[in-house]
DNA sequence: GTCAACGCTTACGTAAACGTCAACTTTGCA
DNA sequence: TGCAAAGTTGACGTTTACGTAAGCGTTGAC
């Protein structure tokens, strides 16, 4: 039995979808996009090691928010070149440039964030004055709280 | 000359696209949509003080995030009863609910964010190991800070 | 008289990232 | 051998919020 690490290791599409929790669909279409390419056994597509760190690449790239267009750009680029220095440095723009949307996002939903308390506050108050009865109260957002079943919980309730 | 606040004023299309920075396309879609429903002059449409309300209600919806369905359900609750108090309620759920999803996507972001720094940071130590004539500078940055006129080209500079 | 500006309706186009069939072939295994 | 599981290739559907003509009517200015 071969090393499951050994770099010849080939892999079926099913079990790179499992193992990144992607879709055969997914995967296909990237590949028609240009950004997979493995190699075909009759029909069936064969995956190496190096096309699993490419589908590692690409779900990075999209984690980050990154379009299929550009994460192909950025493929493309540490491919042509021989072992990239150029590459690298247009990715890290690329990065760079990412981050600034990113945090001009962040900007916007903060902003976002500032109406929406503002409205919510008036909302409140209006209701607090004509019907308390129907404010929402805590025991509303126990739902909500169990839905994430993760650390945070605290954090929401302010500390 | 009536006075330009006097209720009964109505406006036309371009009028509140000016105002509000909207185009017409975008109103007559918001009236396919039911958000709007303006009186009709022959074929002209023909926009109360009270469309402008609710114009600047969907123009709100949209930039804290809600989908124009969801703006058209919470138009639907105002008009629905007799001035609300259960709808106010709604509005206040929703709002809240929205806030609860934006926080969860500036987590997203921030999440983003500490990835594209890492990878940044790889990539820099490279480049600077190997070439760092090609580390991008504060001379390349001065482009994207003169892209942004306003205010916090400082902020971004970290001070 | 005629051109520009504004308005109207109808309807197709767009972008992103797949989902969802349909219709087939291949492979494993009991 | 006979069926189910997994693979394949098209190709159309989905969603959102409009953009972009095309073709036509109305009104005011010159």
């Amino acid at each position: 039995m071969a090393d499951l690490r050994r770099p010849e290791r080939t892999f079926t599409i099913r079990q790179l979808c499992n193992e990144f929790k992607a879709t055969p669909r997914a995967l296909r279409f990237y590949e028609d996009k240009g950004l997979l390419n493995p190699a075909r056994e009759g029909l069936n597509r064969v995956y190496s090691h190096k096309d699993r760190v490419r589908l590692q690449l690409i779900l990075r790239g999209k984690r980050v928010g990154l379009s299929l267009t550009e994460i192909r750009e950025l493929l493309d680029l540490y491919d042509e070149n021989d072992e990239g220095a150029a590459q690298m440095a247009r990715s890290l723009k690329k990065f760079r440039e990412r981050a600034n949307a990113l945090e001009q996002q962040r900007e916007d939903i903060d902003n976002a964030l500032i109406e929406l308390r503002e409205a919510c506050n008036r909302l409140e108050k209006r209701l607090a004055e004509i019907r308390p009865d129907l404010l929402p109260r805590a025991a509303d957002y126990e739902q909500v709280l169990r839905a994430r079943l993760d650390g945070h919980a605290e954090a929401m309730l302010g500390k």
